[in-house]
DNA sequence: CCGAATCCCTAGTAGAATAGTAGGGATTCA
DNA sequence: TGAATCCCTACTATTCTACTAGGGATTCGG
């Protein structure tokens, strides 16, 4: 029940680029040493999130990685399942279970709890989030 | 974002104890045999079951196991943690990052949606709506 | 056209976790 | 006493995780 460290390493990288204004590329080095991620490992994770057409690139000298679509039409849970896979809770149906048991109609609870979350928490959510909290964090006492 | 089989098992053994309406010891070769779930590894997962005060035991003959409390008074969440561990959909606070995340705050989210589903079925409520569908799903054409 | 910077691709790998199995020891009770 | 049951420790094959290594393909300024 829980996210592997690669799909918070995608969730920071998408989250890094959120944080660009404009869609311009930002190289792989910059974004793991921004987010402390491992370089090559980084390489992979976002070759993966291009497949899944969440980012496009660009080589050569001012190439890099840039979102495919605008932060608000990205979501957490879309970066997730690119990278983790589709999480089931359980295997359904699962194989040596009686055909009438209680606990898929629960599995299904708890699917729809979480896709509540993640499936509403655009990358413009958190970035809007994450900038109101450090307004209000560091209030500007000059006034 | 997913149970293990060990957890899935441990969730059918208590369901099969909160079946039986007495607390009357029930052997694991039963549970094992009527949930299809191997011997040896069902026993290792009802030890741990009761260690962590969910389930008591009886040796000898007419030994086997029972629910230490009953029925509603055991959530879904109870069995799942103790068999699976405290389940953080992330590492909190994630080593490397920077300190000032998004993150945190949406993880905690993505629990306490969890927490509503699996903190508050008991499994009186899953032999419950497993009965009622019975009824439901099988009606009686007779009259 | 050169070459430096960048992304791109395939492969390998140490260590941990998962899902068990094996074999016998300790209790209970008729 | 002995049969039935739970109890305990150890082992293991397979898979998964979190990387690392090494180079190849593009792009672009000069």
């Amino acid at each position: 029940m829980d996210v592997s460290v690669k799909g918070e390493y995608a969730l920071r990288a998408v989250f890094e680029l959120s944080c660009q204004g404009r869609p311009e590329p930002v190289k792989i080095a910059k974004i793991a040493e921004r987010q402390k991620i491992p370089q090559k490992f980084l390489e992979m994770i976002l070759a993966q999130l291009k497949q899944g057409g969440y980012l496009g690139s660009r080589r050569g000298v001012d190439g890099g990685y840039f979102l495919a679509r605008p932060p608000d039409q990205i979501t957490v849970g879309d970066i997730l399942r690119q990278i983790d896979g589709p999480f089931q809770p359980a295997k359904r149906p699962f194989a040596d279970e009686p055909t009438d048991s209680p606990f898929p109609e629960m599995w299904d609870r708890v699917e729809r709890a979480l896709s509540c979350v993640i499936d509403r928490t655009t990358f413009a959510d958190l970035v809007e989030r994450w900038r109101q909290r450090r307004v209000k964090g560091v209030p500007n006492w000059q006034i």
